[in-house]
RNA sequence: GGUCCGUUCGUCUAGUCGGCCUAGGACACCAGGUUUUCAUCCUGGAGAUCAGGGGUUCGAAUCCCCUACGGACUACCA
């Protein structure tokens, strides 16, 4: 049996949205399930398009993620170069082959001709006139430097069937087709025709490819053919949507991977999401981990229609894996984000705090605002309807409290909340009472992520102790 | 316009060759419980007549046809 060989193949024209990231997933996973070898391959045919660092953005996202290529431009490999743009000579040489086989042929039409080509409801499909010319002509043309394009010369008749991994067997007759460029006026191949010599050379088994290739890939086919080469095993997915109609779009700024990152979301999480978008594991199970996923991976899980993008349900997700990272890394992760609070906290503390609380780290600012946000609170928070306090009982309590906690002399969470508790005795009230009238004081907030003596323990004696304070001077 | 692909709870999906589906799970939502407020955690609830219409069949979300809607392609972009 043939080795299994999957590419990832992106160009570099920017971020890496969440579809090509679950392009690359996909292509791992079905490599490493298989002993296979994962590749990467840079296709940057059209210069126009170049954006600066963009190849740095796709290693950078490969590496974080974990998806490691066996064979690619950094790490190389016996099927190189691996950067499309350095086999301008192969394509060259191909592309001249086919010439001669009578698949393609010069076309050295130029924009207006094409142009009027145009029919009534907009489509421009070219009528083979080139095809025609006399092999004088031909020569006559490229000894007088005329630029021009090599065309795929697609049959009028009969049709191409091909068999797709996720959307079964299609069939599409030829005159549908197009004679698409092959090679462009500056030289370079399109993706129309880098692809398949790439594939072939590189001997790609398995091409995952979204599925706007899928009307396209006859043509490819046809190539295959042409060239008595063997036509690999096509997985087209389905696209990733931001709503019902509309695509994921690099230009929607908060799809791709780098921002998700830098806003705090683990690489596994996010992973993780992605590989469920548009797959079936066939287990009921929620979370995997790359290696799980290597183990469960299979194309047959794959989903024909496209899936929306949900970033609540990534959220989820990412929340779980932060509960289970263990504390250190936990602190590691979160502290960039604490340096917004002026007031001196316990750090460790606040983050074991914070661990359950938050589905991102970049929640941590708004969710520790309320450290520093403390003067001039609403007093009406001391009443409550659930816990039956008062003003008054606020009135009676806390001068008690923070007299109890002036001579406490181990500043621990066990004893001030046993303290409290005795405090809830010798004062008649009941314990949910206390710790409300205690934590609003402290914190002037209704909601905070910590309790009455978590609090105390957070911001220490000092900063405790002139918070009642001041409460009870405003009472 | 043409060609190709798709269509199950708001969202991601289960549902292999038609019967165990009075359609299952997860997120989100709602309610209750635990908890030092909040969050976590636990329990429960609501939520899809399986896009619509025709067939085939004793029986269809599952097979066939039509319609509608959505998407992709129709570039010297990938």
């Amino acid at each position: 049996m043939t080795e299994i060989r999957t590419r990832f193949a992106p160009s570099p024209t920017g971020f890496m949205h969440i579809g090509n990231l679950r392009t690359a997933l996909y292509c791992y996973l079905y490599a490493r399930h298989n002993n296979g070898k994962f590749i990467l391959r840079i296709e940057d045919t059209d210069q126009q398009r170049q954006v600066e660092n963009a190849v740095e953005v796709i290693y950078n996202t490969l590496l974080l993620s974990g998806l490691v290529h066996d064979e690619g431009p950094d790490v190389g490999g016996s099927y190189g170069p691996y950067v499309q743009s350095e086999r301008k000579t192969i394509y060259a040489k191909y592309a001249q082959q086919l010439i001669e086989k009578g698949a393609a042929y010069y076309c050295f039409c130029g924009k207006e001709r094409l142009d009027s080509l145009v029919d009534e409801s907009g489509t421009r499909k070219y009528d083979k006139h080139c095809l025609h010319l006399s092999p004088q002509e031909i020569s006559d043309n490229l000894a007088s430097g005329i630029p021009y394009v090599i065309r795929q010369n697609v049959p009028l008749d009969g049709t191409t069937t091909f068999i797709d991994q996720v959307y079964g067997e299609i069939t599409v007759e030829n005159k549908e087709l197009h004679d698409n460029v092959l090679m462009k006026s500056d030289g370079l191949p399109t993706y129309n025709f880098a692809n398949v010599v790439d594939d072939h050379l590189m001997e790609i088994s398995h091409v995952f490819r979204g599925m706007e290739y899928l009307s396209s890939t006859p043509n490819y086919n046809l190539l295959y053919n042409a060239f008595g080469w063997e036509i690999p095993q096509y997985v087209h997915l389905p696209h990733i949507m931001r709503d019902k109609s509309h695509k994921l779009s690099k230009r929607q700024g908060d799809a791709n991977f780098e921002d998700f990152y830098n806003k705090g979301y683990l690489p596994e999480a996010i992973l993780n999401y992605v590989a469920l978008l548009g797959w079936n594991p066939k287990t009921e199970q929620e979370q995997f981990s790359l290696e799980e996923l290597v183990q469960l991976f299979d194309i047959a899980g794959i989903s024909k229609s496209s899936a929306i993008f949900d970033p609540v349900k990534l959220r989820w997700l990412n929340g779980l894996y932060i509960k289970e990272m263990d504390v250190d890394e936990f602190l590691t992760r979160a502290l960039p984000f604490y340096r917004t609070v002026k007031t001196p906290v316990s750090i460790a503390l606040l983050s074991t705090l914070l661990q359950s609380r938050i589905g991102a780290f970049t929640d941590i600012p708004e969710k520790i605002a309320f450290i520093d946000n403390y003067d001039n609170y609403d007093l009406a928070l001391f009443e409550n309807k659930d816990a039956k306090t008062t003003l008054d009982m606020a009135r009676q309590t806390l001068p008690v409290v923070l007299n109890a906690l002036r001579d406490l002399q181990q500043w621990t969470n066990e004893a001030i909340f046993s303290l409290y508790s005795t405090l809830t005795e010798t004062l008649g009230i009941k314990k949910k009472q206390l710790l409300w009238i205690v934590r609003i004081a402290l914190t002037g907030h209704a909601s905070t992520p910590c309790g009455a003596s978590e609090m105390c323990v957070l911001i220490g004696k000092k900063l405790s102790l002139k918070r009642l304070e001041e409460t009870v001077e405003r009472l």
